[in-house]
DNA sequence: TTGAAAGCGCTAACAC
DNA sequence: GTGTTAGCGCTTTCAA
């Protein structure tokens, strides 16, 4: 690989000159600019970023830290974020924990090394998780971090995050107000804030309501398609069945379909089902679901964006959290009850 | 942010002994170990990578290029390219282009010049696409290459591929074995490698039963949901409805499902499907498909491994290029035509 | 065992 | 408009 030394010399001029080409920092007459961009196709010479990064201090580069690329939540927070790194100049890189604290801390060290100029973190820690204090250290030190769709528990950050709470208990008044009592819970991970905030969204709803809270008809899940699955199966098999069930994520309500067809049941004939995210339209086909639908695109976008501004210091100051509020879809799986067989 | 001088400084030794301590390059005596050891968790010290990499003249990144993360094939890749990284001591990043072949040539240009260890890529350049000197330029220039899923034209590299012609010829076989006679299909982007291989299998098939191809039962979609449904959409308003769908991806097959439920009719009842790609027992619960499942965190994690050992240098000479076969899964929606009723 | 110092490829302050 | 050069933070050779 060529240098900028090599590049000067055939072109015949200085080192400064080759740089404020390809910079535009200063202008250069017309006759060596082009000798000079001759020269750099000549060699095929690609400037060596990790040298000017090394002389400027800073990369331009974001890092996104993400628990579960397999689950279609991610991806889409990905774009969002993606977008707005490439419309200002920004070059975005994900990197993937499988939910494992290790490797989220492995990683982060990695992206601290190479001294990226921001980070956009969903963290694979828990909301009781003692480990944290890397990430204090790392943000002490100066880096710029946004946390996304969950934070890190004791540690104030930026953060863009969603009221899962709010989504999760306008869900449960819906399934009640359409005439359901009787209403199950399949949750998420304890260990996952998320999870936790879910669960109390559906705690208030019943509160509101006036419905008291059953043990039994609450399943913990972990938020992958078995899981949606074998909790259902769990719920349908009580000899006091629930007659809907409110479904903490998108890939579990998956498994709950599955559950009801392998039951030979009927959504919504003989249960209605409403859950968090909203894969219908993208990989399922039947029936619609009711769901509190998260913008993620969004909100990928907008953590993007705050991270930026935090590192070019157009955010000064204390923390700014997000709040984003999802929106509840009411479609067929949820038709009011008494309606189900009119 | 704290470099190796001060630390050398704080802990009364020189910035080598600092170096050696760190990197375990040679041996350093016990006292002065502690003592470097103390500073640089005092100082929250963390080697920049930067700097390092321009000393040593390489990184041990690996880049991952993909066109669609959005698309269910490609995290899985991910993982396995990842799972490899990792095992090696070795860390990946991701990159998306969204099939866009500007952002793609941005994205490469970036992690050249970034000097990563070499790049796994996904290419978005189409099969004819006359836009591939970057990419020649670049493994040229002694950037090592691995392709995977799809290659570039005319530009020589390893590669990791699936055999599309292969899955998708023992695919519409064994429909023609099951009784069905007329075999439609939604094929995928006409640009895209992947999916004119897959259309070949459909035709030589055909070809070899004797059924001749009708242009009116192929249609292109773009491998995305919506394209999906309205292609079966539109072959089942024909006048001579076809028995069977060959679909080119998993994500059109989702929306196939839900083209033949929107028209109220029944698979395999109705019409017979199978499909290339395995979404259903992760996000889909009915009915169980036929499909061509492709091995893709084999495939992530193979290439990941030609490209370390590329790397390495384990790899001389000449390239090699692995072609994955896939698995034909049989399942209850091309059951055999004569027992669709019985 | 340890330290001094050159140099990786670039930018930017300074001089002309 | 242009060139010279110090120095970003590290590794590694050479010398002790």
């Amino acid at each position: 690989m060529s240098t900028i030394i090599e590049v000067a010399k055939l072109a015949g001029v200085s080192t400064a000159t080759v740089s404020n080409v390809i910079r535009s920092t200063r202008v250069v007459s017309s006759r060596r600019t082009e000798r000079v961009r001759a020269a750099i196709k000549q060699l095929n010479y690609s400037p060596n970023e990790i040298a000017r990064s090394l002389k400027v201090r800073q990369t331009r580069i974001l890092a996104m830290v993400l628990p579960d690329i397999t689950n279609p939540f991610f991806p889409e927070l990905i774009r969002g974020a993606e977008d707005a790194a490439f419309a200002r100049g920004y070059f975005l890189v994900t990197a993937n924990t499988d939910e494992q604290v290790g490797r989220e801390r492995r990683i982060i060290e990695a992206f601290r090394s190479y001294r990226v100029g921001g980070i956009l973190l969903a963290t694979a820690q828990g909301r009781k998780g003692p480990d944290a204090d890397h990430i204090s250290a790392l943000i002490q030190g100066g880096m710029p971090v946004v946390c996304l769709d969950r934070t890190v528990p004791n540690v104030k950050t930026d953060a863009v995050l969603l009221d899962n709470t709010g989504g999760a208990r306008e869900c449960v008044r819906h399934l009640i107000k359409q005439g359901y009592s009787s209403i199950a819970m399949v949750s998420g991970p304890a260990h996952l804030q998320t999870a936790h905030e879910r669960f109390e969204g559906y705690r208030l709803a019943l509160e509101d309501a006036g419905i008291p809270v059953q043990q039994s008809l609450i399943i913990r899940g972990d938020f992958r398609f078995e899981s949606g699955y074998q909790a259902v199966i769990k719920l349908l098999k009580l000899k006091k069945r629930p007659d809907a069930i409110f479904v903490a994520n998108g890939v579990m309500a998956q498994g709950a379909l599955k559950a009801i067809d392998t039951l030979e049941l009927r959504c919504p004939e003989d249960l209605a089902l409403a859950t968090f995210d909203h894969l219908a339209s993208e990989y399922s086909h039947q029936p619609e679901l009711t769901s509190v639908v998260q913008p993620s695109y969004d909100m990928g976008s907008r953590a993007g964006g705050m991270l930026m501004d935090r590192i070019e210091g157009r955010l000064q100051g204390g923390y700014s959290v997000i709040r984003v509020a999802p929106t509840l879809i009411v479609r067929v799986s949820s038709v009011a009850k008494r309606n189900v067989n009119g």
